[in-house]
DNA sequence: GGGCCTGCGG
DNA sequence: CCGCAGGCCC
């Protein structure tokens, strides 16, 4: 049996959040090790790769490996009934069809039980090979965000370009073009406005900005993002939770990566 | 060339938000005395007339008199990418075929640059008479907007008629009608309450309440907004940015000025 | 039902 | 000044 307690509830619900839009349905894999999500989204573009450590929990067991298939939406639908500073736990059988997130509020004043079906989901597991990047820029979570969406008002694809001090996010499409830099700098007494960048040489890519937009969904789970890059690799786009596990987001590169030249 | 830096940029994006809604496509006016915009409504019965003085601007050069022509909606798009208290700068090219806004947040940790492509526009300038008004008021901007806002749930047109001590605006519907007279008050410790008119005859006049309700777009320009009135004479709707210009809408009244008959 | 915009709170 | 929530529009 499969029972996993998280007195921040909230987390699994902003990382439903963060994922339904893009993957419909998905196996939840559940072992000693943690609760984790591998998938494609639905046009089988991007993929995305979430995980718990089963010692980011408050309790967590889980006595046999487990592949739970829901559909991203309903778990979504569930989570939003629970309270913003509900316990949530989460409990499966070894041979069950269903799993049931048990919502208690903080004084243990309303005891909610929610039991979701689970359904028989395919899934190719594929294997992330553990890179160097040659570049990996970690900023404040919102900027990412807020930079996607401003240059997603000008064009389709943004070319990102990382030098030793900064970052370069640059779109153009028919009204025009854009340039975002974002420099490299730290603040001791801010360390969630921190731009970090770890460069061994520099690179410059190009992605679909509506995915990028997809996933900066996920950033009220952490002040920072990860971005790491090399050529020709898909970027990766990670928000981490502190104690708790990460949620990451792969997305090849637009081929033709080296200038934006707006005759795509 | 001509360049321009505005240390509160955010007041262009107001001034785009407030006129985009009523014309499509204009041109800037570029000279050595300031930044400048004159255009009709798209249905041709209102006129926009705002201008940036150039000793507003925090720096300012204009070597040759330069027309620049943009989509008002586009132009505020890019604006809606600037942080809310970032510096622009404007920067175009005697000759060329764009205009770049440059935002650069406080402590300069990011620079955005937007190109925005510019189009040919025809443009009859008008010329406004310099006209001595019967009446001046002078009110709470937020006051005229939300007045014009309430009369437009009962009725098209509003009448308003200045005498020595108050301005009334009046209106009628299929529903019913409606008076909202604000009189004559001045307050030292708030000036921005103030209501002062200025009357050499009293004068009442006619409009349809759809353009001021455009016109009431400007609101967050100004603390007052300035209504000058004569006889058979547009109104003049204008708001005033202290030390840096204004923002004034023109708009015929409707024949049959005397009083509102409901009969229209 | 999803996205955008406005208003309110931290 | 930024983030979150609710309401309105598409």
């Amino acid at each position: 049996m499969f029972e996993a307690r998280l007195t921040q509830g909230v987390l699994l619900r902003k990382l439903l959040d963060s994922m339904k839009d893009l993957v419909q349905d998905a196996n939840f894999d559940c072992s000693s090790t943690g609760f984790a999500l591998q998938a494609m989204d639905s046009s089988h573009v991007s993929l995305i790769h979430m995980q718990l450590r089963s010692d980011g929990f408050d309790h967590f067991r889980c006595d046999r490996n487990l592949s739970m298939g829901v559909s991203l939406n309903n778990m979504a639908k569930i989570l939003k009934c629970m309270g913003n500073d509900d316990v949530l736990t989460m409990k499966a059988e070894d041979q069950g069809d269903s799993v049931t997130f048990m919502f208690e509020s903080a004084n243990q004043e309303r005891i909610s039980d929610f039991e979701l079906k689970l359904m028989d989901i395919d899934s190719e597991q594929l294997g992330i090979p553990d890179t160097d990047y040659s570049a990996t820029v970690k900023m404040p979570s919102s900027e990412f965000a807020r930079i996607c969406k401003d240059l997603s008002t000008i064009g389709d694809t943004v070319l990102i370009a990382v030098t030793k001090d900064g970052v370069r996010f640059s779109t153009n499409g028919d009204i025009g073009s854009a340039n975002v830099t974002v420099r490299s700098h730290s603040n001791v007494d801010k360390p969630e406005e921190q731009v970090v960048i770890d460069m061994q040489e520099p690179v410059a890519l190009t992605f679909a900005l509506r995915y990028l937009n997809s996933f900066a969904k996920a950033t009220p789970l952490s002040n920072q993002v990860i971005i790491s890059m090399s050529k020709e690799l898909p970027v990766v786009v990670q928000y981490r939770m502190e104690d708790m596990g990460q949620i990451s987001y792969y997305l090849a590169p637009k081929i033709e990566d080296e200038e934006m030249d707006g005759d795509e």
